[in-house]
DNA sequence: GCGACAG
DNA sequence: ATCTTGTCGC
């Protein structure tokens, strides 16, 4: 692969602050971090969505994470560029600190991403976290783009009633009497999406947006067309290192 | 102190 | 996140 471009950091973020010597030094940037969070509509016309995810080997010693940065057109969900990138693992997966291990990894991969999207799906919650600061809200600030968090279970809270069967029912995500996102039934018999703001968007959009980008899976397609790309990234990843031991 | 806990 | 093909149920 070719060597990863420096991802451009939104200004005032220090570099440093993506890699947390330790938890509690980790616990404070999300707090200064989570303060810029903008929960209104402040992004441009949306023609360009964007979708991440990571994939990881189980068991895999060297810590690799694969990830996939996709850019689909709006209408339409065609996907019109991918980039991918690959990234030792500077934390093992702790809830609430899933930004600092995932993060690296996508900005690499979102450097060498062109066109750059106007709006960005990330798998896993934005600002339904302990505080405030989930994966989705965690990139978009770090590299203030519009994203929407899209998380496949919950983290904290959960719906203020019994969420409907059918396909297309929502319910309020509400923690310490707090409304944090809302979780929807993409689909009728799965288990439903856990929608949260991440930067830049308000949560109605950010459901409107979800509701979109159905085309008939549980997942929206900018999500789930990352996840199928990280995965395909994983597996190239591996045959290039078994290709190496065995040839 | 105990249980919960995105990917 | 990942291990894994077919299979049972809606």
């Amino acid at each position: 692969m070719d060597p990863t471009p420096p991802a451009q950091l939104a200004p005032g973020i220090p570099p440093e602050w993506l890699a947390p010597p330790d938890l509690a030094t980790a616990r404070a940037a999300q707090v200064a971090l989570a303060a810029r969070v903008v929960q209104r509509d402040a992004h441009p016309p949306v023609r360009l969505l964007g979708g991440v995810d990571i994939s990881n080997t189980r068991f895999d010693p060297e810590g690799r994470i694969f990830a996939a940065v996709v850019v689909l057109e709006w209408p339409g969900l065609r996907v019109v560029a991918r980039a991918s990138a690959v990234a030792r693992a500077t934390m093992p997966y702790i809830p609430g600190y899933l930004g600092f291990r995932e993060v690296p990894a996508l900005l690499a991969a979102w450097a060498r991403l062109d066109p750059k999207p106007d709006l960005v799906l990330v798998d896993g919650h934005g600002i339904a976290h302990p505080r405030g600061f989930g994966i989705a809200a965690h990139l978009g600030v770090v590299l203030d783009v519009p994203s929407i968090g899209v998380a496949k279970s919950p983290l904290v809270g959960a719906p203020a009633a019994p969420l409907g069967e059918e396909a297309g029912a929502e319910q309020p995500l509400v923690w310490k009497g707090r409304r944090l996102g809302t979780v929807l039934r993409s689909k009728r018999r799965s288990n439903p999406l856990w929608i949260s703001v991440g930067h830049r968007v308000s949560l109605e959009s950010a459901v409107a947006w979800v509701r979109r980008c159905d085309t008939g899976y549980r997942l929206p397609e900018p999500t789930r067309q990352a996840h199928l790309a990280a995965n395909e990234t994983r597996r190239a990843g591996m045959e290039v290192a078994d290709g190496a031991a065995s040839r």
